[in-house]
DNA sequence: CATGAATGAGCATTCATTCAT
DNA sequence: TATGAATGAATGCTCATTCAT
């Protein structure tokens, strides 16, 4: 019967499902999961309200699908980049950490929909899915950073009494407040520039993580450089 | 001509809305605002859904009288008790900004409901209101600690350089993954310890903030002291 | 137990109620019957909702007692007057229709919100309680004037074959679409003036009710003065 | 990609409106607009209660749809054969409004629900539409006699000094007592027999608007146009 | 597969009435 | 008697989902 073939039609069918789901993911950024109904995201989609259930099953597997349609690319395009990028600052800490704050930033910034649609959702989550959705937008997030810190830390760049686990997540968590309150909560309080905050908390945490060797973060770094 | 004064009425209808603002919080903590339905909030309050409407205009207002009602007192107890922690440590700064972390992570542990029912209800907010929301939960966490800051930078005990503003949201921040995580998202990644967190944080901070004569907070210290 | 007498009683009773209704009336002819609101009544009678069911069974209690409290009154006063006013004008028959038409355009829009009233609680009322409505709306303002034709039917001055039912039921009818339009349904078409239809129509109705002998209602009416 | 044309779907629209409306209409009629339920309305017209929301804005679309799709098309049927009976009856006055009074309480009897519906719902109307109603329902009703009296005016049949728009009025009004009390008010007092009415009706309506010379309108004219 | 009308369960809100004080 | 808080049934409207075409 159908006239193409199988592997053709795997493909429609993935852009189609790919086409619904940017626009799921656009209406309950904008309106929240609750608010958002089938009619806006066919209308965004631009397809027919029952056409959207002959690619998902519900409106919730349209929230579940959107980590795996549309985050782990993002995730597996910094991820990929990454140790690259590390590897080629690596004679630098304070290169690399402003280079992995910026990188932070600049991905969260471009994708705070998608936390804005984790948050939202949170209430139609049970335990399991949101241990799931958090663990794609977290952990792979501080994956990379936290090996590199355990290797700076091997190298003796950085104090052997740091717990990389824990000291990933609190550099990552210093921009926390910048970016979630403006990004995902889009309250407008222009007080502070990206630049500014990652020149601030770069030196600060490497001088807080470096070994204690040197007075600060200067002289570390300069040893670090021998 | 009621048979009580106005003034025994007023404290009544106060206890009512506390009752039905407890049961309210304790709903849309649970399931959401959007989830929980006025069935649900005056079964909790034990009292009939009509008699809700006595007390608050409608749902929304239920949700905008939140933290007036409930979170107010905790930030009042908060702030009221904040300086005088911050007096009897300040010639500690670790001791200091120890208390500080144990303050907030408890504080947000106890209350990570009303974190929750702020995170469920953006959705419904406008920019205002999120705005004002905002400001009511976060600048008065992170108003003490900042003008605490502030005043250890004059004094010398921290660096010239440091933005205070910046320095004291980057410390609350620093437990952001940890708290949000494990309270406010309800997922269960039992693998850090508070302490353990705080007490490798506080000292990471204070090295990367103290001024850089010194090895280490100790002697900064100690130097501050002379 | 009571201080007072039990007349005393009733007549306070009476004028408790008077107030109320009074209130219901005009809220009834504001909103409608099924729009008013026991809330909007007793708000504008100046006492709580629930003493209204003090002096009332209930809503429908409220609207079936009108006639009886506030309508009978007006009609009482208006039928009280009505002879002496015919009697003196009985010479001159379009004196008397004049005088008859001015006294039911005044009256109806001095009494229009009880026309609004009806209108709006119709769908309420069971036949019977329709009929008797009517009735006291109705029949006793056209009462009198159908006596009167009668009697000039009689004295020869109108024609013979004049059902005096009819006519004066037409007579009135004839005002209808004015005030019905200007004072019941309340708009504004200001493009009659009542005393020009009167002078228009009280001739119409007088030339084409009265005894064929004359050319014209003049000649008529002289020949009546005899 | 609608399997059906355009064309038959807007028909199929109209064809479900109609059904919904008719359906309305019955439940406003026999309840008031405010009684009646959208359960009443969607049993009443066979359909869920959502499927009247995919038709109808709300239940006030409902209410002010029924004009156009219910009562204009009467009104419209009434118009179009005005003219030809009015020509037809042109040489005989007394023909002629007693056809009208026959086609006034013909329409207004079989159209009463409507009336019904359009006096139940004043309430809530704005001024603005309550205007709009009552030019539909009133003007075009009227508006073919009053031009027909100032033909007849102008033609000398009936007198100079008679203001057609109100004579026009003035003659529906007559009958408006018994119309509205038994089709609208639906309060029998089978007392009158709408042909004996209009027979008394007309004669006297015609006998007060004729010129006054003659016994009857021909010789009127006649005189007139010397 | 695509469509969009039909469905009906679900929910916020209103309001007449009751009743303890 | 006066009060007004408490009640809960009633209702307009929404929206996820189904299914005939």
């Amino acid at each position: 019967m159908s006239r193409i073939t199988p592997a053709a039609r795997r493909a429609l069918v993935d852009e189609r499902k790919q086409q619904i789901l940017q626009a799921a993911a656009k209406i309950f950024a904008a309106k929240g999961f609750d608010r958002a109904t089938i009619a806006d995201i066919a209308r965004q989609a631009g397809v027919a309200e029952g056409s959207i259930y002959n690619y998902f099953k519900n409106k919730g597997d349209l929230l579940v699908s959107i980590p795996r349609h549309l985050l782990e690319p993002v995730i597996e395009a910094v991820s990929a980049q990454m140790p690259a990028l590390l590897a080629a600052t690596s004679d630098s800490p304070d290169a690399m950490l402003t280079l992995v704050a910026r990188n932070v930033t600049t991905v969260v910034r471009q994708n705070a929909f998608i936390f804005r649609i984790l948050l939202s959702a949170l209430p139609t989550m049970n335990a399991a899915t949101r241990q799931k959705y958090l663990n794609q937008v977290v952990e792979y997030a501080i994956g990379a950073l936290e090996n590199h810190l355990r290797a700076q830390i091997k190298s003796g760049a950085l104090r052997r009494d740091l717990n990389p686990a824990i000291a990933a997540r609190a550099f990552i968590g210093m921009f926390f407040p910048f970016i979630l309150i403006r990004e995902v909560l889009q309250v407008e309080s222009a007080e502070f520039d990206y630049d500014q905050v990652i020149a601030t908390l770069v030196p600060l945490f490497l001088r807080g993580a470096a070994t204690p060797s040197g007075a600060d973060g200067a002289s570390a770094r300069k040893r670090n450089a021998r």
